[in-house]
DNA sequence: ATTATTTCATAGATTTTTCTGATTACTAAA
DNA sequence: TTTAGTAATCAGAAAAATCTATGAAATAAT
């Protein structure tokens, strides 16, 4: 059974007609006969009662046969349209993963210029960390994932999006309050809080700033199931100092006013964010419409990376 | 778009793997490949995504795709599977056009039996003239009718079922009560009614008997809209004679004493009675059996025609 | 009756498609 | 680096679909 025969037995219930069936269909028609008796030998049921001369007549079974090609050719019809409808790369749903320092301070400007510029684009917002959203890249649940680099997995394809300074947050009453800039090996002699070890976030600050884990215990300093927020709070209450991505504070945070924010002494540390996907993923123009968009937000003190 | 190809991203989707889908259609893999990626292309759609070593992934827009080749797959199965139910040609409806001299006599008796051989064949009765039901017959609107010789039309073939003769039918005070066998030629001295012009026993009696039309005012005896039944009340009421077929009379009629049923003198008038269908209908078995089911039903003095 | 016409079936040639086996390209793992 | 596994590609063979031309059957017209 081909849909082709299925198209030609259509015809000719409509056209009554081997002939014209045949013009129809674009094709000789011999061509139709024979694919017609092709069909009818394979059901081994008669469809149609020829007789020359006179018009065709349909049997009682070929009617019913013909009413189920005609259901069978509507349903292809529909997968075509199926597929057209969903060839847009920047339709349907992407599942999107962001690491937890990144995510709560980028989705909120990036998603209201998503759905502004790509609004078909069902976003689906994953947060977790750098393992975890990997795993679900590989196996096909993420369609991308924004992540740090260094980033380097064996079929995952990256673009960086934009380097992002570290920076420190201090309680305001802080022995540095009046220092403009502060050199990464300083921090060696402060209680400085960190995050979990799960946070690629903790380790790039650990190789950024020398022994600053050295002073006191690691325990008392590593927050293993907080956020940057909690953190953050901790700073403000002065139970320590703490190293934060520039785009988790706010450019003019008067409201934080319980923390100092002080740079890092030039060059400073640093993180590259990137965007990662399958190298086979096929709507790659969905990711860098993304990437894209990314670099259109208003990050503070970010270097866009193009 | 094949049903072939639907098959293929099927199997793909199932196994997550070209060669076992490949294995699982009998095809080899290269030919899967090449058909799935013809199929991609025509939708201009990335079904699969593909990844060496790895497992395939199915695409967003894929998986929609794919469960609509599931529907189309399962309705071009139920197109076999109509067909291969449909395919005896002794079930499904059978419309069978009898002329009003035959149909009440016959059918009592056929149809009982018709729905005792062929269980599943429904069977439609439509009682009309001859001309009529021929009309019906050539259109299709009937599959087979049973009619009286002579028929003869191109593109329709009949086969002969019995030969019926024509009896006399008197009112029980008649002077002919006496009488054994009538002569076709003494119908001339009497009242002869007779069914309307569209009904063919008329003109095969007026044929069989030589002048019995010439007496009286030919209005007076014939009945136009009437049937045989009308007149057989009629001669009960001693209007006139008649002449009827032989099977509208039941062979120990005690019930019919007031009329007198007299044979015709050897040889007998008589019809042939045929059954007649389209040179080109299909279900020619089913003809055959409905034929052999009539000539099996108890008919009072026909010959019956093999 | 004969001829012409219409209509579907058939035959042989041709083109197109499909299929296979071998090979290649690529990836990931050992 | 080598090895193994997977899908893509290629070339040639096989199968199919299609075309043109012709044939057969049944009307319709002459």
């Amino acid at each position: 059974m081909t849909l082709t025969e299925l198209r030609y037995i259509v015809a000719v219930s409509q056209k009554n007609h081997f002939g014209k069936a045949a013009q129809a269909c674009f094709v000789s028609q011999p061509t139709l006969s024979i694919a017609i008796k092709k069909l009818e030998e394979e059901l081994d049921v008669r469809l149609f009662e020829r007789s020359s001369k006179n018009e065709i007549r349909i049997t009682e079974i070929g009617q019913q046969v013909i009413n189920q090609a005609y259901i069978v050719l509507q349903q292809a019809q529909l997968l075509s349209e199926i597929a057209q409808q969903g060839k847009d790369p920047l339709s349907g749903q992407f599942k999107l993963g962001v690491i937890y320092t990144i995510g709560p301070y980028l989705l909120p400007s990036l998603i209201p210029l998503l759905t502004k510029t790509v609004p078909n684009l069902k976003l689906i917002i994953e947060e977790n960390f750098t393992a975890t959203l990997f795993q679900s890249l590989k196996q096909g649940a993420l369609d991308a994932i924004i992540i740090s680099y260094p980033f380097d997995e064996p079929g995952i394809e990256t673009a960086p999006l934009y380097e992002e300074p570290f920076i420190v947050a201090l309680p305001n009453n802080h022995a540095w309050k009046d220092r403009d800039a502060i050199p990464p090996e300083d921090l060696a002699s402060q209680d400085l809080m960190l995050l979990g070890s799960g946070h690629c976030f903790r380790e790039q600050v650990i190789k950024a700033c020398p022994n600053c884990m050295s002073g006191n215990s690691e325990l008392t300093r590593t927050l293993e199931g907080g956020s940057l927020e909690t953190i953050r709070h901790m700073v403000a209450a002065g139970t320590g100092i703490t190293v934060l991505p520039r785009t988790s504070v706010m450019h003019d945070s008067k409201n934080e006013s319980m923390i100092d924010i002080k740079p890092f002494k030039s060059p400073s540390p640093s993180r590259t964010v990137a965007i990662a996907w399958r190298k086979h993923y096929p709507r790659k123009e969905a990711i860098f419409t993304i990437r894209n968009t990314i670099q259109t937000c208003p990050l503070n003190g970010v270097e866009i990376i193009h």
